[in-house]
RNA sequence: UGGGGCGUGGCCAAGCGGUAAGGCGCGGGACUUUGGAUCCCGUAUUCGGAGGUUCGAAUCCUCCCGCCCCAACCA
């Protein structure tokens, strides 16, 4: 990352979560000590929505002088997978973090079996060997309280017995589960003698086949914490209503003098883009289902994919920044995260002159053969970042929309008869149109004023400036317009088919684009701001050869009419 | 419906009894060798609604309305 600009975080906001954490510091709590953790399940890539988890959990921890650990509740081999873990790693690192200590909810599963055995000794935990279908309709309803299952009432020895079988493999899958003891009567139907493991004869991921019963989240996920001293669990909002079983989990642990700390659970609003699908299902089918390259496919809302198009961390950073946090549901709007985007590259990406689709101008009255060589400007927004030469000739490339044989009143480009400055060249005037036998116009040819270099002249006021490349110096590349992938509204809701908003014109890829020369060494990852057409990055994946350009986005105005003309 | 949450401008979001911050978006203007950027100015007599307490309420009380989450051996 060769970048030199500066970081962009705006000033950290209070929020309602920084605000407890500092109270629980005032009151002396945990001995002033936090340590926070980012707990994704191993089942998928890393998402826009993930990073406003990852920077809440990391950046409270830092704001109080605190850690954030790394967890993997890998508590469901079926769903679970090593390549998500690496992933997972990698985009964390990206984004800026440092983990205190990276964890898996596996690390602990024999600690655990053990302490479900003393639950179960407590009288706390016992054996059901009902069927998922039979818990279910002994749990009630929302209105009616639920009946306790006939097993409840196992003998301690019996129910000992029969989990450590559970344990040792002897039953299969669904024969039995391990149930909290609670309360069938509750009104929160979590506490209604939740599942606590689950035989399943899967593979996992980490510990293969040395497990055949695996401890649900409700289980795992307040030990894990308890486990490693966590201060303060941060979660999203749908998890509010099992602060209870968090709680009674975490009461019944902290009675072992040696559990470092009682973790409390904070619950926020996840983030919610509109336009956006954020459903893991969803990205899950377009993964399996081909209708994109892989999860880092640059039109996937995944930290991979935003990183494929030349999204920086820093903006990343700040739009969460900015997004804030609170309990209330949200829609952020993607023009903000658009906003970030180009504020942070507006500021540190270079200016370099690309044509997506090349028209061949011809300047009669420049001399063949002649090559000059003209300043421009690498960043207007950073005069540290000085100038370079960009040879002009003869012949050049300019935008084919830059010119109009026919332009409406407010077209300041090129049209015929009519003058346009060259980006840090000259002033050009059109002479007169080439067309082939369909009659496609194939070439420009032009002439241009001399004492016009660097566009300056008293005499006349110019209004369009376009960018060009001189044909002969010019690479050529591919250029990869991204857009966003879905256009739903509402993306999401349950039972409809996954892929139904899908956007079928989100890439189009341009070929045989004309780039400026210095464009040809460009190191992958590297941020280029192509004058007038947008934000571009050197793929990062790219492989040899010329390096292939992904659209990060847009010119700020210039999205309705890009947009508009791809449909 | 039982339980748990949430309701401040188009989208976020401060505000915590003293008379509505800020950002995005949007509208207008200045400037400009990117129709970019930058810079100005404007954008809620009002805080889901109705009562009440108070000299004074978005902030306190009561009732009502709306939205979200929970009935996986998912997380």
């Amino acid at each position: 990352m060769p970048e030199n600009a500066p970081p962009l975080e705006s000033a950290r906001p209070q929020d309602f979560i920084r605000e407890i954490v500092a109270a629980d510091r005032a009151a002396g709590r945990h001995g002033g000590r936090v340590l926070t953790r980012f707990p994704p399940e191993p089942n998928g890539y890393l998402h826009i929505g993930h990073a406003k988890s990852i920077c809440l959990n990391f950046g409270v921890a830092a704001d109080f002088g605190g850690r954030c650990n790394l967890r993997f509740d890998d508590t469901n081999p079926t769903k679970e997978d090593v390549e998500y873990v690496e992933s997972i790693e990698a985009d964390v690192r990206w984004l800026g973090f440092d983990w205190a200590g990276m964890f898996y909810a596996s690390d602990y599963f024999e600690r655990m079996y053990r302490f479900a055995e003393q639950l179960v000794r407590q009288g706390d935990a016992y054996v059901d060997s009902l069927s998922a279908d039979e818990i279910r309709q002994f749990r009630g309803t929302l209105t009616a309280p639920g009946r306790n299952s006939p097993f409840r009432t196992r003998s301690v020895e019996e129910n000992l017995d029969l989990f450590r079988r559970m344990r040792a493999g002897e039953f299969p899958d669904g024969a039995h589960v391990l149930r909290a003891a609670i309360d069938m009567a509750s009104p929160n139907i979590n506490m209604r003698d939740p599942t606590l493991y689950r035989i399943r004869h899967a593979h996992h991921h980490r510990t293969g086949d040395a497990w055949c019963i695996y401890p649900t989240y409700d289980y795992a996920h307040p030990i894990s914490d308890a486990l490693e001293g966590i201060t303060h669990s941060i979660c999203t909002l749908e998890f509010e209503a099992h602060r209870p079983l968090y709680d009674w989990v975490v009461d019944r642990l902290a009675r072992d003098p040696s559990i470092p700390s009682r973790p409390q659970q904070i619950e926020f609003a996840r983030l919610n883009l509109n336009y956006t699908v954020m459903s893991k299902r969803r990205l899950l089918a377009l993964v399996e289902q081909k209708l994109v390259a892989g999860w880092d496919d640059p039109r996937m809302p995944t930290i991979a994919g935003i990183r494929r198009r030349g999204y920086t961390p820093e903006a990343i950073r700040d739009f969460c920044a900015r997004i804030g946090v609170a309990k209330k549901e949200n829609v952020i709007d993607v023009a903000l995260l658009e906003h970030t985007v180009r504020e942070d590259l507006n500021r540190r990406a270079q200016r370099a002159m690309a044509v997506l689709r090349p028209l061949k101008v011809v300047i009669e009255n420049f001399p063949e053969g002649r090559t000059e060589e003209v300043d421009a400007v690498n960043n207007p927004e950073d005069a540290g970042a000085g100038t370079r030469k960009v040879p002009f000739s003869r012949e050049l490339y300019i935008e084919r929309d830059d010119f109009m044989e026919d332009p409406p009143k407010k077209f300041f480009r090129l049209s015929p008869g009519a003058e346009v400055r060259l980006r840090y060249g000259y002033i050009m005037r059109c002479e007169r149109v080439i067309r082939d036998a369909d009659g496609t116009i194939v070439e420009l040819r032009c002439s241009y004023d001399p004492e016009s270099l660097n566009g300056s002249t008293a005499a006349r006021r110019v209004k369009g400036t376009i960018h060009w490349v001189s044909a002969r110096h010019a690479v050529e590349s591919e250029i990869r317009l991204y857009d966003r992938l879905f256009l739903s509204e509402d993306p999401g809701s349950d039972g409809r088919d996954p892929l139904a908003d899908l956007n079928p014109r989100s890439l189009v890829r341009l070929t045989g684009c004309r780039v400026e020369p210095m464009l040809a060494s460009a190191a992958p990852g590297t941020r280029f701001q192509f004058e007038r057409q947008g934000y571009f990055c050197a793929d990062p994946d790219g492989g040899p050869g010329a390096p292939v350009f992904n659209r990060t986005v847009t010119l700020k105005d210039a999205w309705a009419r890009i947009a508009g003309k791809q449909g």
